[in-house]
DNA sequence: AATGAATGAGCCTTCATTCAT
DNA sequence: TATGAATGAAGGCTCATTCAT
């Protein structure tokens, strides 16, 4: 394939990405993705050759961003770790309620659809990294004294089931902005040693 | 329609409900029901003009029961306070693990695809009666000295949260029910006095 | 068949008329004729087997009833030739423009569809009915020295044949009552000795 | 669409003025025309979306055609007007008694299914057309002295009334060639002045 | 006589997929 | 590589017709 197939290739997953933030995945034909690209219908099936195998490549380049994105703007900086986790949870926040090209709906659809399990499960993966960040910032929040915690692990848990829980209510049952941070703050209250919550 | 064509109707809501469960919502066809049904497609027409017609009326039965069971089983007791928390949350777990007759998917599925709000939305009246629920019966406990809480509708939302975040992954990344005790014990301990917790 | 039955007959008749009046002969359904009787699909079946049945009966009664208004108001007075013809016009005129019940289409439809010749034929025998009556009365007006008029059933063929163009006319192309009475009197104004017509 | 669509185009559209020919247009199917055409349901559809719409080609060709053919013969001569216009009715009883690929049926049943006003109804169009034409020839016969009229416009629409009343009756009533002849003649006759028609 | 539930045929329409160019 | 015409399977929906009650 060469460099100019690499770029249509891109055209088609940045396209298709869009087909599938607007109809999930279950909903979206092959005509879909030909009509939002513009292109033949044999163009596409030299790439792709179902919206499977489209969504997985849709998929992947999502996470390779995320990694870039998230992964180091929670980690990299020499913000403190309350600062740090604030950081990681905007970025989810922003996530939950991004309207424009969320794919939260189709992934949860293809992953219901066709179980994978283990680490061959992205969103698997993802939670699981997510927790351990997580749990890290709060390990060092702890070290440094600035959040009390027995369980790390388990409240970083926690705070990420609520974010699964969080994301899937605000496509089914809406959830406003301020219900959000309500949700995400009160677990971190938890954190904080009482005598610095008053 | 007469009591013949009432019990028809039961039963047609009982194989589609078996359809929905296994294959979510938009997957199902008129013909996937016919065929659970093993009844003709005009037949299916004379009772439910479309797959959308069918889940409302799946999704309203499964209410009508669940507020039956749940509801009264966790609050019509003499049980402790905690006690009557560990029903409804043994309930909400069984939900949870459910394989069989499991609409969640659908469900969700439905919602992220007609967005519906306030009190028509089941899903919502659904979780907000749960948080109520279970904000009650903290303060309950609270009251009874047998919690400690200063904020039992928090708690009682992100414990929903959490809930909804189980039910999710256990349909995309896959838990395990001890991940699912893991969780809802974190939660709870949370409430009970720290000289009892050891 | 009892005297009930034949009540009921009727009030079939009559809404069936409605609904080829409406609908012409072709799309018509069964089930239509049954919506519009607010009856039970058997019930209709004991009545009639097919929409062509219907038809039929509801020309029969159709044109039984024209002829004892038409043909009895053209013929049993005794005006002039000239007003009872223009009587006779003035009913093909109101026919030509109903709007309401007007079985026109569902007539021709049924015709150019199950071609039915000579005597059998509803339309032909309403169409040679009329021409010999048009006849009748031309040949009366050269009589009484009203009319001048070398062919007789020439011009009452004319005459009818222009009625048929314009009763189509008004169906597919639209003609105002304007055009209709502009047609007919071109063919009455032919009768009229030339030194009467100025 | 190619040089090679717009040949499969054309031929789908014979097949279908075949088919709306048969049948009328109201019942006439899809299913109709691709058996006709002997090709498959989806590759009808690549070309036209519904019997109306394929209805409207056939319609447009035909008028296309009948521009060229009738109006040409009719004036381009240099022949008298009384063998121009008896050219021009020979085209119109041709049109009559047609039994192969005649679309008046459907025509009919097109255009009193879906009224169109004006000048966007074609049936309206070519009727006027014909009016105008017939017109001026009485018109240029009277000026040569070969007619004699008062009314030449009045004439023309009697004539084309009379035409449409033939068109009609030859498809619901049944009319013989002969019938035809006489009438079109009854009113040539009427053109021709007195001592020449004796 | 009358009802209306039930069936199944039939047409509509959309797409996944192929293939000649 | 790329196109887009073509096919046929699949599912939607409506109705004529029957039949047990």
């Amino acid at each position: 394939m060469g460099e100019k197939s690499v770029q249509k290739r891109k055209y088609i997953l940045k396209k298709a990405r869009e087909v599938f933030a607007e109809k999930g995945f279950k909903d979206v034909t092959m005509k879909d993705v030909v009509d939002a690209c513009d292109i033949s219908r044999g163009g596409l099936y030299l790439y792709f050759a179902s919206t499977q195998e489209l969504f997985l490549a849709v998929l992947k380049e999502e996470i390779d961003e995320d990694d870039e994105e998230a992964v180091v703007a929670a980690l990299s900086g020499d913000a403190s770790a309350g600062d740090m986790l604030a950081l990681f949870l905007k970025e989810q926040k922003k996530n939950i309620l991004r309207m424009k090209n969320n794919l939260t709906v189709a992934t949860y659809e293809y992953f219901s659809m066709y179980k994978v399990t283990g680490n061959d499960n992205p969103l698997k993966v993802e939670f699981d990294t997510a927790v351990r960040i997580i749990e890290k910032l709060i390990e060092n929040g702890v070290s440094g004294g600035e959040f009390y915690c027995e369980d790390p692990l388990g409240c970083a848990r926690n705070l990420m089931y609520v974010v699964e829980g969080l994301k899937v209510a605000s496509r089914t049952i809406g959830v406003t902005e301020e219900a959000i941070d309500r949700e995400l703050m009160y677990v971190l209250e938890g954190l904080v040693p009482d005598e610095l919550n008053n």
